[in-house]
DNA sequence: GTGGCAATAT
DNA sequence: CATATTGCCA
């Protein structure tokens, strides 16, 4: 039984975890709601460094939203009333419509309703009424695709607004929801997910809470406009593309790089190429 | 309670 | 201007 009384001591004390590795665990028991409302954020991260340092784990299941805080901070914010507290604006920057769009696709219109959605995009600090919220424009913006007639200024395609939607490419069924053979997926991969949802957001809690960013400068594109108000626009990447693939032959201008969904169609069709392609599986 | 949609607010 | 919120209804 005994080895060394002497040693299993020190062995004891060399195996205890570093500060470092007990951090995150107790934050991860922490909801996100709680952190947010207590603006409680990782020790040994600062706020404006936002490092994407390759993962070791590959299991990447989620990101987080991205929010603008507002200038003017609000005073009775610093209480208790973690329910009901106002979050920040939430931003929806390409990566997290693309992520949007995938779901609503792979879900199908039928079940693509806010909830769902918000479900399967499992983006931590997302919520419901945010996700209604974009749902109604975007269908507004589709709706105007298909009958986008008119060629004077009114119906097209050009406003400001569509520059968003406009970066993720509008999946076919969306258009042509009269299709003879729309066995659409209904399968969806989440069954009760409503309390893996929280359990999810949990685990990767690396929620962002209210962040006041100063250089956001750095962006790159840059959608907005350079907001004339006094307020940061902090339109970041959340993560940087490591694995983007160069095609020199289609410029990135303005090719809506067509590689989303089908992944039913081809798993049905295609018998040497099933692209079962889980939905969170890239994010660009 | 949830979803959709228009109007309205921030 | 982009989201959020609200009101009203299915």
């Amino acid at each position: 039984m005994r080895e060394d009384d002497s040693d299993w001591f020190s062995r004891w004390e060399q195996d205890l975890p570093s500060p470092d590795e007990l951090i995150p665990l107790s934050q991860s028991l922490i909801s996100p709601d709680l952190a947010l409302a207590f603006d409680i954020r990782s020790p040994g991260q600062q706020p404006l460094h936002h490092h994407q340092s390759a993962p070791p784990t590959p299991s990447q299941a989620n990101s987080s939203a991205e929010f603008a805080a507002d200038s003017s901070d609000l005073g009775g914010a610093g209480d208790e009333p973690a329910r009901t507290l106002k979050r920040p604006r939430l931003v929806w920057t390409p990566q997290l419509h693309k992520r949007f769009v995938d779901a609503v696709a792979h879900l199908g219109i039928k079940n693509a309703v806010p909830k769902t959605i918000m479900q399967l995009m499992s983006v931590d600090g997302l919520t419901r009424e945010n996700v209604a919220s974009h749902l109604q424009k975007y269908r507004l913006y589709l709706k105007r695709m298909q009958g986008g007639l008119s060629s004077g200024g009114g119906g097209g395609s050009d406003p400001a607004t569509d520059r968003l939607f406009a970066s993720s490419p509008v999946p076919a069924h969306f258009l042509h929801p009269n299709r003879s053979d729309h066995f659409m997926p209904s399968f969806v991969p989440i069954a009760t997910l409503q309390q893996q949802q929280q359990m999810v957001a949990a685990a990767n809690s690396h929620l962002q809470p209210p962040q006041f960013h100063q250089r956001s400068q750095i962006a790159a594109g840059h959608f907005g406009s350079p907001t004339a108000n006094g307020k940061f626009d902090a339109s970041f990447l959340a993560r940087q593309t490591q694995t983007q693939q160069r095609m020199s032959t289609t410029p990135t201008l303005h090719s809506p790089v067509s590689n989303y969904v089908e992944d039913l169609e081809s798993a049905n069709a295609n018998g040497g190429r099933t692209v079962l392609t889980l939905f969170p599986t890239r994010d660009d």
